[in-house]
DNA sequence: CCCACATGCTTGAGAGTTCAAGTAAGGTGG
DNA sequence: CCACCTTACTTGAACTCTCAAGCATGTGGG
C-alpha cells in the first residue's frame, strides 16, 4: 500500500504542479487522444478508465470548462453523449506528457530492473484477471 | 495503475460499506492500537502513515466526533498533541478488522502465489528505498 | 535577553470522488 | 401499443484531500 500510494501521489503531484491537472484528467485526455476522431462515448470512456460514470461526468464537465473536451450529443441514440478532445486539449496533453513520462520512470521504472518489470506485470495481470466490473 | 487502483478502491469500498470508515481512518486506528498506551504524537502518527499533517488533523477531527479518538494536549511541549484511541475506537477497529483482512486476501493474496508475494515485496521495497519524505 | 527562525499543529477554501437519486430515451412482453 | 424495465448519463450533497496560510510555542545566536 505504501508503494502504490507513493507512486500515485507522486504522479498526481507532478501533473498538478507542472500541468495543473490531476492524474485522472490526464488519463482521460490520453484515452481520447488515442481514439478514432479523438472521440469516445462517455460510457465506453468510463469503462476503459475503470471509472464510474458519475466521476467521468463530473470530470468531463471540468474539462469542458477548460475547453479541453467537448460534449457532442449523439443523433442515433439520444441518450448517448460523445466526448471529443479539442485542439486545446490535445495541446495540453502534448505539453504535459514529457514531464509525466519522466515522472513515471523516476518513481517506478528507474528503481526496478527489467526482470522485476516482467514479474510486476504478471502480478498485476493476476490481480486484474477475471474481474467482473463492480456495480457503480 | 489499474491493479493498484482496483485494490485501493476495493478495500475502501468494503470498509466504507461494512464499517462506515474510509481505509485512511482504518489505518489510523490500527497504528494507534499498536502504539504504547494506544497513544501517538500527531506528527509521529502522520509520519508512520505517510500522511500530511493536514490530512491527519482533519481525519482525527472526524474520528473525535465519532468518539473513536481523543486529543490530549502535551504538558511538556505545548505545541504537541497526543492522539489516543478510545475504547469505542478500539471496538470499532475490532469489528472492522476481520472483514478487512478477508478483503485483503480476496483482492490480492488469493490471486498470487507465495513466490509472487516475495517478488512483489522486493519490488515495493525498491520503490520505497531511499525515500526522502516529501514536503507536505 | 530577545529577535528571528524552526517546529507542531490547525484552519479554510477549493477540488475531486462517491453514493443515491433523478431524468430521459430506448427496448420489450403481454 | 403501452406499462415496465433497462440503458446512458447527470445532478447534488456529503465527504475527504490538498494546498496555502495562520497560530502558538520552542530554540539558538548575538
Amino acid at each position: 500500500m505504501g508503494a502504490s500510494q507513493l507512486i500515485h501521489e507522486e504522479l498526481d503531484r507532478q501533473l498538478q504542479r507542472d500541468s495543473s491537472m490531476p492524474h485522472t484528467y490526464y488519463v482521460i485526455l490520453v484515452k481520447l487522444s488515442e481514439a478514432k476522431d479523438r472521440t469516445l462515448r462517455m460510457s465506453d470512456l468510463a469503462t476503459e478508465l475503470n471509472s464510474s460514470q458519475s466521476r467521468l461526468s463530473h470530470a468531463v464537465s471540468r474539462l469542458e470548462e477548460r475547453g479541453w473536451v467537448r460534449r457532442v450529443p449523439c443523433a442515433a441514440d439520444r441518450r448517448v453523449s460523445w466526448a471529443e478532445l479539442t485542439d486545446d486539449g490535445f495541446a495540453a496533453l502534448t505539453a504535459a506528457a514529457p514531464g509525466h513520462v519522466e515522472a513515471v520512470r523516476r518513481v517506478l521504472f528507474d528503481r526496478i530492473d527489467p526482470e522485476q518489470v516482467k514479474r510486476l506485470a504478471e502480478i498485476c495481470a493476476a490481480v486484474l484477471a477475471d474481474r467482473v466490473p463492480h456495480p457503480r
